[in-house]
DNA sequence: CTGTTAGCGCCTTCAA
DNA sequence: TTGAAGGCGCTAACAG
């Protein structure tokens, strides 16, 4: 069994008091050679203070939460080795949960995290236009818990609660932009699940694009996937169909299932058709035509969320929302001048 | 505050004792209409125990410890998935760290999750031949704690310790003996950092394959490198040099550096040469030559290594080692048959 | 300078 | 069928 601090005391023929207010720093009113003595005997003994005992008394466990939909993720991945590295330097610990789709599952993990005497929480869900009743619930829990929170979504910043956001919006209308300037005019849009407001922000910069470049926004030139390849897959050609000469693609999973599709049809990325992606994922870059895409800095995104976290452990009251994290776009090969030259026939061979 | 224990005693006009015995289901010596009213408070009062408090009595926290190398790593990040995802079905909780490449870190993490009462430990390290100073003091602190420990590494099993393997230098030898059965003759090998013993036994697996082909072991042909993208770069033109035709990348980042580099040299894979990878990542079929690999893989690692961690916390003591994970090849089309019509020259345009 | 006392929230004999 | 008392390992007033 691990020495207590009682084993500690009793070997110094001291209280346990004092060996406590020597262990944590309290004040020195101790003297120097019994100060010492507890030293040596608490390193001998191998000491170290069981951290549930602790916790329950000065309410401080040093611990926050991570609750995350998919750790295997990039981003979500990314995500939680930023805010651990944080949470090391920090000295704290983080309990890691991953709810899948369940949103139950996330509010399991509010509860029990709490249960364990979180100091703060960061929850990393991607939410909807509208909250769910679960999400609702989960705010409340934290807030009347007095726990800081930490989201990455637009939201009602509380006493107890920060939000990291990103701009989507601008991300889709410097991929569009990017496209328009090439002198495409039609251009298309796979967008990700309607529900998603970082899906609908994407949307919407596409069409500000548009709109600035007077173009008009055609219906069956944007196609709603579901963030995954297969998505980007099955609508390459419907956009074709609809006589797009570019595709943004609002993830790059769906950009590489375009990539895939492209090749089926005998198309060629940027001649035939242009493509910009959006994340930045490390492969995009060691693609054979490497992928333009818009990047979402996954770690920034931690680390600030981190920073907010602790800003909030440490008690600054500052709730202040912080400026959205800007996307920049990352010019790579996979886009090209629109070039009319090239006959439709030859664009759409087979 | 959140209500405790007593809140729920005293709302009932009853005992504490008579609470904590019904909401533990406890031998149900208590009459049907407390029991019921204890029921009904506690939800009312939304009671939940505080964690700290029970583990600190019970000495059982329903948490396990989970430490990697690094967490975004694909590997590591599916480890994580599986095992969270496991642990979360058997109402367990898990603390994760990652100790980049600090190997103190990781004995940092393994004195605080042993001192947050963790009952259970998976350390995700890829070990070296020899162990190191710290990774034996890692041991020695699970062992002496009593901690079920599961590594992915050969080791020794203890009462509390146990290894889930993966048989690399089968692997190693899978892709080799692929090659060598596409008539490939001058196999270049690109390893991982020599002082992994994984990196070793897929070196061996490589040795293994040539000298049952009766190919003689060529040094020139034998690249070490870190197991990351620039070292599949850096490696083709010296294999190029040694005559290689064919090339097993001990990892799929090394495999795409190779492809990089094939493209700047002007050379076609698998027309001028044949490449295998190792680890199968997702992004593999993806690729405009789909990569031939070995896959390694992550989720079953994961899920019998918690099988295993569950059935010593439950007690089992069965100490049998489990057999190895075996490797699949999986055959794209970045492999094909050795055209000695190939001359040469063209193998090697510029 | 140091020890006593009182809990933190909960479980668990033992007694009523 | 229930309750009182003790203790898990530690901290923190408050005394001496």
């Amino acid at each position: 069994m691990r020495a207590t601090i009682k084993d500690v005391a009793k070997a110094c023929g001291i209280s346990i008091t004092t060996v406590s207010l020597v262990l944590n720093q309290r004040e020195c009113r101790v003297s120097e050679p019994t100060r010492k003595r507890i030293f040596d005997v608490a390193k001998k003994l191998d000491y170290r203070p069981n951290k549930l005992a602790v916790g329950l008394v000065t309410r401080r466990t040093r611990t926050i939460g991570l609750i995350v939909p998919d750790i295997s993720n990039f981003h979500f991945a990314e995500l939680c080795k930023v805010i651990e590295r944080e949470c090391q330097a920090k000295g704290y610990i983080v309990l890691l949960g991953g709810y899948g789709d369940s949103d139950d599952q996330a509010f399991e993990y509010f509860n029990a995290f709490i249960d364990k005497g979180i100091e703060g929480l960061v929850f990393a869900k991607p939410f909807g236009l509208k909250l769910s009743e679960v999400d609702r619930r989960c705010f409340e829990l934290a807030a009347s818990a007095g726990l800081p929170l930490v989201t990455f979504d637009k939201g009602p910043a509380g006493p107890t609660r920060r939000t990291v956001e990103f701009d989507f919006a601008r991300g889709g209308y410097l991929a569009t932009k990017h496209l328009v300037e090439l002198g495409h005019r039609k251009i298309g849009c796979i967008t990700g699940p309607s529900g998603l407001r970082s899906a609908i922000d994407r949307l919407k910069g596409y069409e500000k694009a548009l709109r600035e470049a007077s173009l008009p926004y055609d219906d069956g030139l944007v196609h709603e996937g579901g963030f995954d390849y297969e998505s980007g897959l099955e609508a390459l050609p419907c956009l074709l169909g609809a006589g797009a000469t570019a595709v943004f693609a609002s993830n790059d999973m769906m950009a590489l299932g375009v990539y895939k599709a492209a090749r089926e049809y005998g198309l060629s990325i940027p001649r035939d058709i242009s493509l910009v992606g959006f994340d930045d994922l490390f492969i995009d870059e060691l693609l054979e035509v490497p992928l333009t895409s818009v990047v979402h800095p996954s770690s920034e995104l931690g680390l600030e969320g981190t920073r907010r976290l602790f800003a909030m452990i440490e008690g600054s009251s500052d709730t202040s929302s912080a400026p959205k994290l800007q996307p920049v776009l990352k010019v790579r090969a996979s886009t090209a001048r629109f070039d009319p030259g090239v006959a439709p026939s030859a664009r759409r061979r087979r």
